[in-house]
DNA sequence: TATTGTTATACTCTATAACTATA
DNA sequence: TATAGTTATAGAGTATAACAATA
């Protein structure tokens, strides 16, 4: 890699990592009356979506958040001690259990929603829907590129397991 | 804001927050031998940087990073902790500590900016250099945005204080 | 008084390992 | 045996508040 793309690179990914970091930091304080976290709103925000009105879950919702579902499981017991979601068995395979909003989390998650809509509104002050898109584009290829890395990364473990 | 602008926004911001994640996870992972996280990378980055043989105040990192200076004192009691930066006090300003690399850091630092060099390789992997540049330029605008935001919330807070 | 850096404290997010219940 | 979820544990990163030293 040429020191020229190297700091190419760098520039990009470093002004990412800030950037997400200020998306938490100021996403959070927006909704800082709510006592809920960006995370927070991700869950919710999935939970609350058109056709999932059984819930998902908890391995649905992390491979949908990209982190383990030990981690999950911390989120949810958060959520569920401010009475925002619940855990609800499955009958057919007793080992699952379908993650739901509540009656209060659905209530929470329409105004949540506008108050997140008036953040993205002044996130994305000035970009014409074609750059989200554009944005949108570019995000998801370095993503894939990631998800490859991570992957290879599982790969190389499970083999050394295997020879083992 | 409309409902499909809210799910444009939304797309681009949540998967936006995925990859940083997986940058992390990943970053930390593809530097494990070195025991670095990818804020790590970013202090050693910037003191490593040409220009800055003297150091970086503890308030000049945490104006670089966009965190408190509070999060750079518990980055550096690591990096120290491991030997690669130390702090050194200001003749002149006695108040202020530069903070440098270590011989150790930078031998470390020659080694690992080439890790991150691979790293960097494999995760804009098929990105041309006009991509790069164009996904930094909208990155940028959205950054600006959201230290906008900030600020706007910081002098509310101030307002408050000075009517009280 | 204001600024620089530090200490103290708290909380969320993240991970991995080991466990229980169920299939 | 394998899978779904949970519990236990650890550590990093983030923040705010209060303090000491210095200007």
């Amino acid at each position: 890699m040429s020191d020229e793309r190297f700091h190419m690179a760098n520039r990009l990914l470093f002004r990412m990592f800030k950037t997400t970091n200020l998306m938490h930091v100021t996403g959070t304080a927006w909704t800082a009356s709510l006592k809920l976290t960006t995370q927070q709103w991700s869950v919710l925000g999935a939970l609350a979506s058109p056709g999932y009105d059984d819930g998902l879950t908890v391995n649905e919702l992390a491979e949908y958040l990209f982190v383990s579902r030990q981690n999950v499981n911390g989120l949810l017991d958060r959520l569920e001690q401010a009475k925002l979601t619940e855990r609800v068995q499955n009958a057919s395979d007793r080992r699952v259990r379908f993650v739901r909003l509540t009656k209060k989390g659905k209530a929470i998650w329409s105004n949540l929603s506008n108050e997140i809509g008036s953040y993205y509104d002044a996130a994305l002050d000035g970009f014409s829907d074609e750059e989200i898109v554009q944005f949108q584009y570019l995000t998801d290829r370095l993503m894939t590129n990631l998800l490859q890395i991570r992957e290879e990364k599982e790969n190389r473990k499970k083999g050394t397991i295997d020879q083992v």
